[in-house]
DNA sequence: CGAGGTCTTGACGTGCTTCAAGTGCTGTGG
DNA sequence: CCACAGCACTTGAAGCACGTCAAGACCTCG
């Protein structure tokens, strides 16, 4: 258990040195925060839209998705969380908005104080940039998907979401590009990507048949990372990584 | 001109202490900042795709986008920034990432260094939570924009930015929410919809003919504030305002 | 007075949705 | 160890929202 956490603020600070310099003690203090594991089964919603909470949500294992909810009961995912990525980072300074966050694989969450957060951001300096910085990156992504869903169509907007976490789970050391976790059923798939779940099933068909993914036991296994991203119209620069990631084998 | 630019820093100020507390010194330390006032026609784009600046940008008069750009050229707004916002507060802690700046209408901008802003919130931990919070609004629309583009119909969307704006241009003192300034053509607006300006020609017609709205002179009126924000499905939490906007009479 | 952008309209095509049914897996209790 | 319930996935057929293409009207400004 305090394994499972410990490894999960590890991971929470490499996200943040990717993108900010931290001093010896700042880091140490990140590595000293303290919060408690709690354990969601898939399907099982962490936050309801509109309900605050007092506390951050550090994923430890597992997905994590942030929603909006339409008055017919559709939703949408607007961002999705990795292990090592900090849910709430923005409401240390914003109360909740109306999202919900809801565990769509089974997760392992670590529950980190906002005051606790906030007391270390205005005690370290570097610590408050490297927080705000991290929100940019969630402001990136988020603008990111505003584009993918607004003028893609459904086969390259699925190819951009799978180069997008590939990228992003090769960063936390969770997976490689070309084969990592996607803990999502198709169902899932489309709230993220504003579609049906038929249409996700056919489109996916589609990039199957022509060898450029493959999916089995919720992992991801791009077969041409190179096609797929052309199909993405890929450019990880949103993803606002100081080290290239383009750097990397193909 | 001088005029101008501090009518938009005390512009800027306001959309702060919407939000944010902020002690008489860093007040005046925020009046205090200098730019340099810019004109920008009407489709001129102030940031290319990519391009770094060294400088942030506040809008004085007119409208901006921020947008993506696709491989064949088409647009897709991410989003958009009224007199009294500040274009790139986040890029002070994030250089720029692939996105564009343009000149929706006819605009006057007050470039500000991002050093200069930099220094401020080092200096002042009140207004580095300022920026920060800002920036978490910006996250918080780009979100709604997602589920907007990826669930609802073009009715229903369009209608949803129509009460956005004007919302955010009453709270900013440009008009009301039932009469505003939107200098946008439809295909600017095509561009932040995700839709063909043909069919937002025909979308618009629908609004118009259900008494919703009427359009002129680049201004939008609402007709009937409460039935438009029902086709929207709208509910203002999302822009972060801690004075409740529903308080205001439809 | 002409050029070019903006808005409008019509006809037609298509990507995606909707509805409906059926298959396969996994886990759970008798 | 089998039966069955429930969820995820798959497939087909039909419909609709929106895109595409094309042309014409209107407006503004040089």
């Amino acid at each position: 258990m305090i394994r499972n956490s410990d490894a999960a603020l590890q991971r929470f600070l490499g996200r943040l040195l990717c993108r900010s310099p931290l001093t010896d003690t700042e880091q140490a203090a990140i590595l000293d925060l303290r919060g408690h594991v709690v354990r969601v089964a898939a399907h099982r919603d962490i936050v309801l839209p509109g309900e605050e909470t007092g506390s951050a949500c550090l994923v430890v294992d597992g997905l994590v998705a942030r929603f909006d909810q339409m008055s017919n009961g559709t939703r949408q995912i607007t961002s999705l969380y990795i292990p090592g990525d900090m849910c709430d980072l923005h409401s240390v300074v914003s109360p909740t908005a109306g999202w919900g966050l809801t565990a769509v694989a089974p997760t392992v969450t670590l529950r980190i104080l906002h005051s606790d957060l906030r007391e270390l951001a205005i005690k370290y300096p570097g610590i408050a940039f490297a927080f705000w910085r991290d929100t940019t990156v969630e402001t990136s992504i988020a603008a990111k998907w505003v584009s993918n869903v607004g003028r893609r169509e459904a086969r390259s907007r699925m190819a951009h979401l799978f180069c997008e976490i590939g990228i992003r789970t090769e960063r936390a050391g969770i997976g490689t590009r070309n084969d990592f976790p996607l803990p999502m059923t198709q169902n899932q798939l489309g709230d993220a990507l504003g579609l049906t779940p038929v249409h996700v099933n056919r489109t996916l068909q589609t990039l199957r048949q022509d060898g450029l993914v493959a999916t089995e036991n919720r992992r991801v296994h791009v077969a041409r990372w190179k096609e797929l991203a052309d199909v993405a119209e890929f450019d990880p620069r949103f993803l606002l990584m100081t080290e290239r990631p383009d750097a990397v084998a193909a």
